[in-house]
This record gives structure tokens, sequence and C-alpha cells, in this order.
DNA sequence: CTGTTAGCGCGTTCAC
DNA sequence: GTGAACGCGCTAACAG
């Protein structure tokens, strides 16, 4: 911890109310108003009620670390995400908010920047605060996560662990899809922009062009690794471009946007010099100039699976698996016709 | 509290290292080791040492629940923002959360989707978890906010409340600047397309323009309240055109997005037939066909200094004020000269 | 169905 | 400089 927080000047101490306060204000005891207010039918109907009004008059709160104390249990769930600021997590976060909100849990999100190091460490620093963890395109490995879940049950989103339940985005039947319809408009060579090496969801996306392309018989290469950034994105299109494909699909629509503004600064026609698709439809890539072609992921579900799941793991619920959601191709502007058509075939 | 989550069958408890493991394994008491790790010079400085380096050993992370009865502390901070995905907050995110892991907090983000009600309850339902609040682009009316800040100290970011702490965007300069280039430009009727009417910032920028106008003797006028939303911004462009204004200042950038593609689809040429300015600089207004003018705030900055004043409202130090923060005026492709030059003057 | 007792892990008196 | 004892608010175990 590199700072401490001094607890001295304390402010307005503005005792709250307890459970004693509401036991005293009834005439029962502390537990049997623990129990009224939080076991069901463990206390009888009457007295329940005058104890839950007594609650609602005296403007009662339970104090979650005291109930942490004896339970061991937090009520909250954190979510680790690779980075806020990308368009991709809100759905995630806002998904798993909503979910995280309707079984009672606090959610703490925290990013750690593509950064393993700091992933792992932020689960550690965390754990003893929360109940369980969500990774979403966790970047550590399945030791790191094995430790992790050692702890507190944790699920992934897009990345499969051994010692965790797994949220997926099944990318490989819209991406096939892709690299057919591009082969279709007369690409014959096409370029995958790749990610961030320690993605799992990058080599698995690079696998699925590599086969589909193999399946068009057409040509596919990769550059890369590459940060999953629009600066990434802008400084690849002269690698791009040395290629000689005539079709790019990037890692993420970050880097998309990246190479497609960079490309249009440099004087060339999107999609008829060149076409650029993306992977997420995040915000912003439908009014893109042209608009991205992407694949979209139901990631508002996907996040909220994610803390279903860590709940269920709570209740005892098996812990381990995977769940695959559909995703869907979008055609949009940035796709085209290949320039020279080849005549392949 | 809609649901519950039961504890009954408990995760493979792992007991985890307590300070009495540690003073057990050093040979002192518990009390010593607990003032080795936190009292600073209160112990020799040998024994110390050894409750430290054991303390390393044996994997000790202190227990929050257990840390915050007694002390009344959590060590987390709640930041309530309205739109998780607004990008705007992003920046806002990230820069408190930066601060608060510098500061040794945990950061707990919430939004309230522009819906007061729901701004309280979450502070409601989460103050007796948190030492502090953080509400970004409030809702509430200034009771409601009196009325958390009772309890824990309150920072607003971009809203002025009596019982809180207040860090702000002065965006009043560049709104008088952005006016003046316009009816430099010719135009002599520009529109302000609102926002919320709850929102403290659609008011101060609304009185802004309007003086700003009036010193550059054009007119000005507002149609709204709207939602801060895209689709507002779309179904906005009838009610902008009836009002015969060629330049638009809208309430964010995600409304002059949504209301510059509508532009577009219904045919318009942009900035030809219309001027359109947005305000906040979000991801994706540097990508918008042409890219959107806009006023940036330093946001990231802005979310770190409230964060640091929720720790020195903890720590004792003043917790009412206002911090200003300057803006910049960002003139990009959405602006040209009015259409049809009036000859005024 | 309900009251009593004990203890969760830690900080903090108060003695020594 | 250090240890023993108490209590934070709540739940759990054990009576009754």
């Amino acid at each position: 911890m590199p700072n401490e927080h001094p607890a001295p000047p304390r402010r307005t101490p503005a005792r709250r109310v307890t459970i004693y306060d509401i036991a005293k204000h009834v005439g029962v005891s502390a537990s049997t108003a623990s129990r009224a207010l939080h076991k069901p039918g463990r206390v009888s109907k009457a007295t329940e009620e005058r104890i839950k009004r007594a609650a609602a008059e005296l403007g009662y709160r339970a104090n979650p670390a005291a109930r942490a104390l004896p339970t061991g249990r937090t009520g909250t769930i954190a979510l680790l995400v690779a980075d806020i600021t990308n368009p991709v997590s809100f759905e995630m976060v806002r998904g798993a908010e909503r979910e995280a909100e309707k079984h009672g849990y606090v959610l703490v999100t925290s990013e750690f920047r593509e950064d393993h190091v700091k992933e792992a460490s932020r689960a550690r620093s965390l754990a003893p605060s929360v109940d369980g963890f969500v990774l979403a395109s966790s970047r550590l490995d399945d030791d790191a996560i094995a430790t992790i879940a050692a702890l507190n049950p944790v699920v992934t989103i897009n990345r499969e662990s051994p010692s965790a339940f797994s949220v997926l985005a099944d990318h490989e039947p819209a991406l096939r899809e892709l690299v057919r319809t591009l082969a279709a408009e007369g690409h014959d060579r096409l370029c995958y922009l790749g990610g961030p090496e320690s993605s799992w969801t990058n080599a698995k996306r690079w696998t699925a062009i590599e086969a589909a392309a193999r399946d068009e018989q057409i040509e596919a290469l990769t550059i890369g690794p590459n940060r999953p950034t629009r600066e990434a994105g802008q400084r690849a299109l002269d690698a791009v471009r040395d290629t000689g494909a005539s079709a790019v699909i990037a890692y993420n629509d970050i880097m998309a946007i990246g190479l497609l503004t960079a490309a249009r600064d440099a004087g060339l026609r999107i999609p008829e010099d060149f076409s650029i698709t993306g992977i997420d439809d995040i915000f912003g890539s439908d009014f893109t100039c042209p608009p991205l072609t992407t694949i979209a992921a139901p990631l508002d579900d996907m996040g909220a699976a994610a803390i279903r799941h860590v709940h269920a793991a709570l209740s005892g619920e098996r812990d381990r698996g995977t769940e695959k959601y559909p995703t869907q191709l979008l055609m949009r502007g940035s796709v085209g016709p290949a320039p020279q058509p080849k005549g392949r075939k």
C-alpha cells in the first residue's frame, strides 16, 4: 500500500443505527432482529413485521463490514478489464453491473491496462475484499488464474482457462463468413493485423481466419503482435501495404479505426483501394468514413452472464465450464470489391 | 435488496493468514504485530523487521472488513457516473482509479443512467460500505446531496453544491470563443440543442452561450430539454432546421454526433449547409465526417482531483469549495462559414 | 420461535 | 516497547 489513509480527524460520527437499536426499540434480542431481517421464516410473522417496520423507521442499514466478518462474504464482486477507455468494456461493465445489483452485489471495476503484472497485483490486493472475480480479456496465464481461483471463484470473459468458468464470444462462424465474403469480392490475399501476444482471443482469431482462408483457397498472412490501440493501427499502415494484401482484418475496431483514418490521411480510398474490417462493433464504428464492417458480440449479456456464474459458484454450483455466445457479422461500407480483379478460380 | 446471496456451501475455506498467525510465528502478541504493520515507530526496529518479514513470508493480507469494523473506515470510495457507456465517463473513471489506487483506496464505480432516483438509491445503499462519494454529473438536487454528505464526504464533478466540494470544468471562455468564431463566420442565428433539465451543466452552458451571443449581437435560441443520447440528437434534426439557425451547439458530443449523422443521412452537407459543434471531445468526435468541433476538458485530471479531495476531506481538511479546470476549444471540420451571408451589421 | 453466548480479525485502550 | 483485554456489528451455535 503506497499510502495510508489515516483516521484521526473523524468526520461527524453520526452513529449509524445497528440491530441493537432496533432490537431495543422492538423489545427483542439482537439475534432475533438479525434473523427477521435476513433469514426468511425463522421468526414469527408478527415480530418479523414489527422488526422490519422499526428498521425502516430508524433508517437501519446493515453494516457490510460487520456482516462480512462472521460470514466471510463481502457481497462484492470484482471485474477486471484490460482497458476502461476501450468502448468494448462499456457494454460488458454495464451488463455486469446490472446483474450484480440484481443479486445484491456491489461491483468493483478496475482496469489493468493490458499489463498482466498489474492485473495479478490488482487481483491479489482485491482478493480479501471480494467474493469472486470476473476477468475480462485477461492477460494472465493459466497458473496465475489458478492462483486467484484458489481463493475466490473466477469467471473469465473471452479467455478459456482450466481453473475458471469461461464466457466466450464465438467469433469463428462470423470470421469464416467474413473471409468467404472477402474471397467472393475478389480479394485473394488478406492480412490479419494482430493484437497483443498475451491475448487469448488474438490467437483464436488468427487461427479462425487462417483456416477459413485455406478453405476459400486464398492467401492469409498476419503482422504483429501489436498493442491494441489506435496509434498501433495507424502506424501499421505501411506494414499492411507492404504485404500486398487488398483486405485487412484487424484484431479489433480500435486498431481498425486507427488504420482506416491513417489510410484516408494518406490519400487512400476505402474501400476502393483497400477493404478494412474490425471486430467488436464498438461505439464509433458505425460513423467512421466509411462505416466499419465488423463483428458484434452480445457483450452486455456476456458481462451479465459472468456475474451470474460467479454467483452460481458462490452458491455451490459448478464453477468450471464454458458458455459460448454467438456473434454477428455487420457488413458496412469499409468492405468492397478487390481493386485489381486478378481472376482467381 | 432484491436478492440474497446465501452462504451455505462455502468455498474451500483456505483460511487466510491473520495477524495472529504472524504473531505466533514471530513469538509476539497480536497487538505488536498490528502495530508493527501499521504504526510507524511504535515498536522496536528489530521486531518490526521480523514481523514484516514474517508477514511477507506467510503472504499476509489485512482483512479489510475486520479492519473496517473498529476504525469505521472501509478504504473504499464510490464514484457515481450518469452513464458508463458515455465516453465522457472513461477518462474521469480512469483518472479517479489511478488516484484512488495511489492512496490505497478501492474505487467502486456505478452508473445511474441519468436517473436521479436511482442515483439517490445507489448512494444510500453504498453509503455503509464506502468512506466517501464522488458524484459525476449528478442529477440530484442540493438537499439530496446534503443528505449523502451528512454521512460521508462528497465531491461533485461538473455540479456545484453547497454541501460538497466541487470540481468543475470552466466551459465559459471556450463557449465564448466558439460563439465569437461562429459570429465571425457569418452565423447570425445559432441554436443550442439542450440536454437534460436536471443537468447542472446544461443550464450553465446555455447561460454562457446566451451571454456570448448577446455580446456578439447575434441571435441565440435553444430547444430542449432532451435526453443526452445519439437518438435524441438524431430526432432533433427537424426541430433544429425549423429554427432557421445556421449553426448548432449541442449539449454534448453524443448528441452532436447523432445530429451530424442524421443531417448527412438527410442529404445535408456539413459544414456547407450547417455548422455543428459539440462539447466534451469524446472518443470518436475526431473521426466523424467531418470531424466534430468541440470543447475538451481535462477529465482525467478532474477525476483524479475528485478522489484527492475526498481523501483530503477524510483527513480532516476542508470539504467545501470549488476547483475550476480550464477547457479548450478544438476547431475541426464541422464548422464553416454561414450558408447565405445575410450581411448583418 | 427466541434469547444467550461466543467469536469473526483487527485496532485500541490500559496496564506493565 | 510490549502484552492482555475489550469492543466494533453482526451471525452462528446452542440452549430453551
